[in-house]
DNA sequence: ACTGATTTGTACGTATGTATC
DNA sequence: CGATACATACGTACAAATCAG
């Protein structure tokens, strides 16, 4: 299953697994249970949820478990059209953004903000393609 | 300083401490330095440490303390506009990008490239705005 | 509305490994 | 080679959110 003295390390091995079943459409237990199973701390595991949250294949709340998302959505690049009139911003993510989005504080990834008739909204910049309509 | 009582994470406080130090053009110390400064436990430095590694203000190599990486502040915003048929991406910045543009290795900005009848441009994400035409 | 159980969030400490200087 | 600094991983504890009854 897990090789503690791999290369590869072990929060990455764990996220791999989890990736798998996800894939294979199965749900993920608690941190706790997963721990358990895999005989791993539960820093560590949260640290490969980490990970796919990451990857966007899940969500975690306080309280709650680990939510496993549509994949279609999850890696899928999304067109949006751009009307007349649109703006167009790129950044950086904002704590705001990350909260949103549900991205790790370590992922350095853009963010696409798309502005029209005063609304606006954001999107994973490597996720999103913008064609002028 | 570093309020623990606070609703706001210590790991948040501190991140947002480190940012004005930033702004400031203060080097970052070493964790160890910086939790006992703080009287912050390593743990809790290195979480508010990811927050700004995501937000593209810093990095953190193994063996080597934080790096301030430069920020594109004060730069001019060059405004696109975006004509029929039009593509937009955003990703951050290549090798050949940095080469380019004229980026720094260190810089961490988003790169939106902007393509129409088979040719495209790049620009820095965080000096240009986009609008539909 | 309240209680108790579950689960995640935060924060601490400690230890060891690995990379850099 | 030694010292420094980050990376990983374990354990522990308590707070906060959620849910089931």
């Amino acid at each position: 299953m897990i090789n503690p003295g791999s290369d590869r390390p072990v929060f990455r091995q764990l996220a791999d697994l989890l990736r798998e079943r996800i894939r294979a459409g199965q749900p993920l237990p608690s941190t706790l249970h997963i721990s358990q199973e895999f005989g791993i701390g539960r820093n560590t595991v949260r640290k490969a949820l980490d990970v796919l949250v990451g990857d966007g294949l899940i969500v975690v709340r306080n309280g709650y478990g680990p939510v496993v998302l549509e994949q279609a959505e999850g890696g899928e690049v999304e067109t949006v059209r751009l009307y007349r009139g649109s703006e167009v911003t790129v950044r950086l993510p904002t704590e705001q953004d990350r909260y949103e989005l549900g991205l790790p504080l370590t992922a350095v990834v853009p963010i696409v903000e798309v502005t029209v008739g005063g609304r606006s909204k954001i999107y994973r910049g490597d996720r999103v393609r913008l064609t002028s309509a």
